[in-house]
DNA sequence: ACACAAAGCGGCACTGAGTGACAGCTGACA
DNA sequence: TGTCAGCTGTCACTCAGTGCCGCTTTGTGT
């Protein structure tokens, strides 16, 4: 048995193949306009195998997903271990936004089109759920001692925080990436906001 | 045009009763083994009536669910002005908490099935994004001196909590009503979690 | 080099959700 | 009581998702 045989890296390909083809046609078309048939016809695979690769459709939006959290969690476990977890999660989030310092009005585009676009937010809140459960986990993982109930509070305050930051950025112009508006936000909740 | 016709209210015990029937099947069978077909018949009505009274199988559960935030925000305008947010909102979830108290191993088995019904859990997040907003306006409506980022924290903080009690309280039996859990997770946050 | 077993793949047929079109019925109102 | 808008059921369709089966590919042992 090899460790990383053909046939893994192929599936490994494939599939981030898929997810890009998918992408694109739910951003050019729509996801709802965009049937499963289409995505298997431009991937040239049969409908059935990429039923075998995606459970769903939502799957491949959801599979798109998991690269920010990805990001999100591998910046959380850099933090040093002293730093308070809030104050780490703070962190991780401005992390995330500087990475688009170069581009922060595309930035601002693709966040108000997927924060305010109907069919589009289940998507937005599936995502940020699936933040909080990675997040929750890496917080347990560094500090086992944390519980269930602590990592999963602080988990979902931080995407709380977050997205009330994100939240009133998209209401700006835009010129300038979010990040005062999420420490301004973290320090809010810090700040006895209780 | 009469005010409220026989008509409207015929419609509107028909929409009742549809909502009625289907969570209960839904709680008994499971979202997805429960096709559209049985509730059409159980209800007496075919099935492309129902699909006029609902677009989706989902929204029975999301009218269901409708009913929630507007308990939400009638029992937050009840609390006294001069208490804390925080334990506003507390007392709030609490209260919902206990309006179940007569049944609670029925509120164990809906929240289960909302919540880990994976194909329903976009339209659970939609509540609890409709309750955050909901619960926001209410308290700018009470005090605006309170502004948006303050509000809109406190908001999606109670919600955070409520949920963070909610997934401890899935995970045991369901004798009871979640309060402890509740008031156990507002504690955390109100002792400087942060 | 060859054979073999396991895994992936495509095709087919099926169920269930959701929709458009059309025809029949019924309640509101003159 | 007749008229008509609006509700209802039937039918036929598209698309998501699944089980089954036979074929092909690929990693492995001899």
């Amino acid at each position: 048995m090899t460790e990383a045989g053909l046939r893994e890296r192929k599936q490994e390909r494939q599939r981030a193949e898929l997810v890009r083809i998918g992408m694109r046609l739910f951003s050019e078309q729509g996801f709802d306009a965009t049937t499963v048939d289409e995505i298997a016809e431009a991937a040239e695979v049969s409908r059935r195998t990429l039923f075998r690769y995606f459970g769903t459709k939502a799957d491949i939006v959801m599979e798109w997903a998991r690269g920010t959290t990805a990001v999100l969690t591998a910046s959380l476990r850099d933090r040093p271990l002293d730093e308070h977890p809030m104050d780490s999660l703070n962190a991780v989030f401005v992390a995330m936004c500087e990475s688009f310092i170069e581009r922060p009005r595309t930035m601002h585009r693709v966040s108000v089109m997927i924060e305010r676009t109907p069919s589009l937010r289940p998507y937005s809140l599936l995502k940020h759920a699936q933040w909080e459960d990675a997040l929750a986990a890496v917080l347990r993982e560094r500090t086992p001692e944390i519980g269930e109930l602590r990592s999963g509070l602080l988990a979902r305050i931080a995407v709380a925080a977050f997205r009330t930051a994100l939240d009133e950025w998209m209401s700006t112009e835009g010129d300038t990436v979010p990040t005062a508006y999420v420490d301004r936000a973290f320090g809010a909740v810090r700040d006895g906001l209780v």
